[in-house]
Order: C-alpha cells, then structure tokens, then sequence
DNA sequence: ACGGAAATATAACGTCGTTATATTGTATAA
DNA sequence: TTATACAATATAACGACGTTATATTTCCGT
C-alpha cells in the first residue's frame, strides 16, 4: 500500500514534471526567436496543445516563467565564471571570467536581456538576493577583483573591489548589450564582439595595473 | 484676402503647434516618471483633457511620440558632443566625450533607455541613418577615435576607428546601462558612476597608449 | 463505486494600442 | 451670407494581451 501510494504519486510528480519540461521547452525556444513581448503566454499554450490557464497551474505568471529559464542557464553563466578559478594568478582569472561572461551573454541572449537588461518590480523581501544567481555572479566577480587588489599590482587608485568589479562588469555589459540591442541596426559597423571585447580587457587591464607587464 | 488668409492660417498652426506641445509636455513628464511600458496614451490624453484619438492626429504612434520626445534631447546630446571640438588634443577630446555622455544619459535616462537599451524593429528605408540622433552622435565619436589614431600615440593593435569608437561607446554605455536598469537593486553596492566611468576611462585610455603619459 | 484533489478547460475581466466612424468647429469659395 | 470642405476632436469599437473566477475532467486512495 505504501509502495503503490509511493509509485502513484512518484508518477504524478513525473508528469507533472513533464508539462513542466514541455512548457519550459516551447517557452525557451520561442523566447529566444520572438523575444519577451513578442511571446504570448497564449501563443505558448497553443504550441503544445494546452489552453494558457494550463500554464498558470505550473508558474505564477509569465515573469516566473521567464526567472526559471533565466536561472537554469544561469547556472551555467556560474559555472562557466567558477570553472576559472583553476587559474591561480588573479589578473589572469579576472581576464578569462570576463570572456566567458561575454561568450554566455552573446550565446544566450534572451536570458541575458531579461536577466541584465530590463528593469524589474522590487523584489520584496530584501533577504532574498541569495539564490539569485546575478547576484551571485557578482559576488564571485567582486571576490576575484578583492584578490586582484590584494595583489598590489594595480595603480593606488584601485583599491575598491566594487568600483573594481563594476568598471570590469560595466564595461563588457555595454558591449554585449550593444550587439544584444543594435546588432541589426546598419547604421553601424560592428566589429567582432569577442575580439573588441578582447583588446578592451587588455587595455583595461593594462590601464590599472602599476607597470605595463606581460 | 492674403493677409487674412494668412493670418488664420498661422493662427491654425499656431493652435496646432500648441496641442502638440501640450501633448508633448505631458507625455515627457509620465514617460519620465513611468516609463515606456508604465505609460499609456490613454493616461497622456486624460492629462491634457483630450481622448486618445486626438493624439493620433497629432503622431503617427505611440512610438513617433517617444522618438519626438528622444529627438529633442539628443540634439543636446549630439551639442555637448560637438561642444568638445575646442579640445585640440584628440585623446583629450574622447575623455571629455565620455564624461558628457555618461552625464546625458544619467540626467536623461528615459530618453537614453528608448534610443540605446531597446530593440526597435529594422528602420525601413536604409538611407534614412541621416538624421538619426544616435547614428549622428556615433558619427561624430567615430570621428574623433579617427583622430585619435591618426596621432600615432596608441598601440599599434588599436589601429580601427570602428572598434575604438565600440569600445569607448560600449564601455561607459554598460555602466550608464546597468546604472539605469538595476539602480534600486539591493544586491549591488552601487559606486558614484561619475567616478566609476572616470576611472575607467583613465584606464582604458592609459591602457591604449603606446606609453603611460602625463 | 465514491470522494477529493490535481490538472485542464471555458469564459470572462480589465487594459492596452489602435482605428473606423461620427461630430463639431471654422476658414474659405460661391 | 450661406454652403462646402477640411481640420480637430469625440464615440465606440476591434483585436490582442495577461490574468482569473468558475466549471469540468481525470485519476488516485479508500
């Protein structure tokens, strides 16, 4: 009796889990191809033969459903940022995380527009920043520009690990919002995303650190 | 008859010109307040005691009217811009650029959310970039990043005007970005951007040069 | 077989940008 | 002076959106 209420209910939470996958499936891929306002939560519900109030029993509302996305890729913008930790020398570890935030955000752009680039109601509870993972992105960025400024190679007046980290954020954000926002726009001539974000990390660094090396 | 006719003529557009700005006036203070999104044309009629429809007879759409209101501002940008000429030093001329495009976008941040942080679709006619504020204002920075190579003092892997210009732009657009979209956000320490972007500027230009200058 | 909860559907609400269709006012032409 | 034509504004509606109150179905445990 346990075991059939068990496997029942084990069955119950894998379908569930399955029009929460199935949802979550049509949802990406027509976020990525139409944007967030271009997807309708009515449009959703058609591509897999539900009616949209289906989708309400799963996530709250169309932004829940949007967060969920964001944050299961998230999680590899995460582990792509910690995967460099294996680099010992700070300045080097600085350099490659901002590649790999410039790589995430050029493949991901639809997430990286509703995570960095639209403005959201406050989120409430001012507790809940933990789990968020920008957040948490930035505390692993933060932390490396801590050790970089521990190492005493940057000019005196980089002293701020804040300061540090948004000059280092900031500065490759433009860019990929840029290319992310305009990329269509003929009015300019875009260069190569990944290499102008390279001579900009090397200029950037070069610029803060007290000698020219390397 | 003439002068008759004249005059009611210009009393006409006069009137025109009148609601116009009326609707104008109202629309900047709520789109400035609200946002893009946050304000409807139904709040802007109510405001000015008209009906939505008359302002259809005044603008195409809901954006015409925004692009007016952006218009308008971005002529001060485009001046600001161009008020720099007097710096005869070319790399001088760019710091000072970035400090005034960091100041506009912080003072005029919905006019800067709706001509650089928004997709807007393909702008029909590709001749039409004459005139666009923002492609004038990219113009006039591509110019001086020109300039700025043409002295000879950077290194030699910073020799394209256009990925110069896409860094410089790129870079303090981040920060105004970010600024911007998560400035009530609890879960960054936000620095001074007028001094976040200073410094970065310093960097990045210091990090260009042939050798640490001045 | 029955009760109940979970999953889904039907139908609607209120809002939005926008437009088809009056209605008004006013300047010119007869 | 009156008629006409047109500009300015209003009324009412359309279709789409996110969302929700209220059925209905489906399916498990008893």
């Amino acid at each position: 009796m346990a075991m059939r209420s068990l496997s029942s209910f084990e069955r119950r939470e894998r379908e569930r889990g399955e029009t929460r996958r199935k949802i979550l499936d049509a949802a990406r891929r027509m976020f990525v191809q139409q944007g967030y306002e271009g997807t309708t939560m009515r449009a959703i519900a058609a591509k897999i033969g539900y009616t949209p109030t289906a989708i309400y029993h799963h996530f709250k509302d169309k932004d829940a459903l949007v967060a969920e996305l964001s944050a299961l890729d998230f999680r590899a913008l995460t582990q792509a940022l910690q995967r460099v930790s294996s680099l010992a020398d700070p300045v080097a570890r600085l350099d490659k995380m901002g590649e790999e935030y410039v790589e995430f955000g050029l493949t991901h752009p639809m997430q990286y527009q509703f995570m960095f680039m639209t403005r959201r109601p406050q989120n409430g509870a001012p507790g809940a920043t933990r789990g968020d993972p920008g957040a948490q992105c930035y505390d692993f960025l933060r932390q490396t520009c801590s050790d970089v400024i521990a190492t005493g190679r940057l000019r005196p007046q980089f002293r701020d690990a804040d300061e540090l980290a948004q000059i280092a954020w900031g500065s490759l954000h433009g860019l990929v919002a840029l290319q992310v926002t305009r990329n269509d726009d003929p009015a300019f001539e875009w260069r190569d995303v990944r290499q102008t974000a390279a001579r900009m990390r090397d200029a950037l660094i070069r610029g803060m650190l007290r000698e020219p090396e390397g």
